[in-house]
DNA sequence: TAGTGGTCTAGACCACAGC
DNA sequence: CTGTGGTCTAGACCACTAT
């Protein structure tokens, strides 16, 4: 720690705010505060610089990120207005299982069940965009969140994105982690659906067959190809996306 | 100038692309196709503008838009490296079902099964941050898409936020709809699961109670309060979230 | 200390909107 | 036509990092 003894409360008002950010602080107060409306239209940046003593560019980055934020839009050749607030969009974040097991401080451990050469029939086919009967990797892993399965992870890999998928030890990177290593990723296609398990997923995940799962599909796209597609399966009742904002 | 294989800003671009959106391109595309590893730094913004010829301000606009996008990182003082690729992360945007189910062409209908008052027991209590016995409002609503079931909207309403919550005409505007221009949008508690569903659900969805719903639950704030505390369920096997990036 | 990013200026030309 | 935002320049000073 500091040394010196007078940092802590002495150091209140020398802060030292930048013109664009006090511009961007006083425009939000006034939408805020109701002063400004939805859809009103705000000074043009040659005012908003004369009133702040400041360059237009400097007014122009203010208003850029105001309107980055979503928070003003911009019409060229006519004004700035106030946006329109309609987010009802709500974003669910899902990340990695080991990460996020991490994260809650639990501890995460892996049990590979499967790890094999195969070949791909029709649906596989399809989804890779490769001929049926193509040679693909599938690996079957368990994820434990403190020796509790939370998750049965099926994937299949294309030979060609990641031909070192099978010399992977997974217990140290998981195949997404490996993926994202040796990959660079261009694209995700994902889905989430509510399921019941298939009697081996469900005996791995220690669960009924009856009892719902949470089922993530998720396919990577890397150079230009399929790489990946896998299905994780979650126990529905002890296992759930959730976030807030 | 020799110019080596290394090169990276030597492509025409004959389109009137933006100087700063070919910078930002070339960057990408020194980083999608691996040339630029995670962690590695990226030249200068001095040495980036003389490569292009532009001013240090253009080539500021495109880094520190990459910066904005978590592709690149800054440090002041030392330099711009390519970004852990922290994209594990997959966003879902879940989206108010009328407007989805409109977005996808489909005939949105909704039917009302019941609005009544209520009070909160115990679970509600905790939820709304309220005592138990409290008076709520209380909906269930069925969506049905193309005539065919996919959502049962179970909604418990602050009195306090939305007043006139009893009063609306729920097949014009949803709850949600309604809601979110009654009462201003602080904030988003969200979580999605995997349950099978109680019978009074599974019929109105016109399901077997053994089947598998994803079942989101949904809590907005406004206020200051918590304004709507909803539980929303759909056929596994007939409805999912599903994106892509 | 030299090099980097963070911020800012006082101009400029352009495309576009609205009158 | 005027006024708007979209882009760009060629400098500048500062705070910070690394050596």
């Amino acid at each position: 720690m500091k040394e010196s003894g007078e940092d802590i409360a002495a150091q209140e008002e020398p802060a030292r705010i930048p013109a664009f950010l006090h511009i961007k602080n006083t425009l939000l107060a006034q939408i805020q505060s109701g002063h400004w409306k939805e859809g009103d239209a705000i000074p043009s940046e040659q005012a908003l610089a004369k009133e702040f003593g400041v360059s237009r560019m400097t007014v122009n980055r203010a208003v850029k990120e105001l309107t980055d934020e979503q928070i003003l839009t911009r019409v060229q050749g006519s004004g700035t207005y106030v946006a329109q607030h309609k987010y009802q969009a709500t974003l669910v974040e899902i990340r990695s299982i080991a990460e996020e097991v991490r994260a809650r401080g639990h501890a995460h451990r892996s049990e590979l069940h499967r790890l094999e050469r195969a070949r791909a029939n029709e649906a596989l086919a399809a989804a890779f965009g490769l001929k049926s009967g193509q040679p693909l990797f599938h690996s079957i892993i368990v994820h434990f969140e403190n020796e509790i399965p939370i998750q049965v992870e099926d994937r299949w890999v294309n030979p060609e994105v990641a031909p070192e998928y099978m010399q992977q030890d997974f217990s140290v990177l998981t195949p997404n982690e490996y993926l994202m290593a040796a990959a660079p990723l261009q694209g995700v296609n994902y889905s989430i659906e509510a399921l019941c398990p298939p009697k081996d997923v469900a005996d791995m995940l220690q669960i009924s067959a009856r009892e719902a799962c949470l089922v993530l599909k998720r396919r990577t796209l890397s150079k230009g190809q399929v790489a990946s597609v896998a299905t994780m399966w979650h126990p529905g009742n002890r296992y759930q996306f959730a976030g807030s904002f």
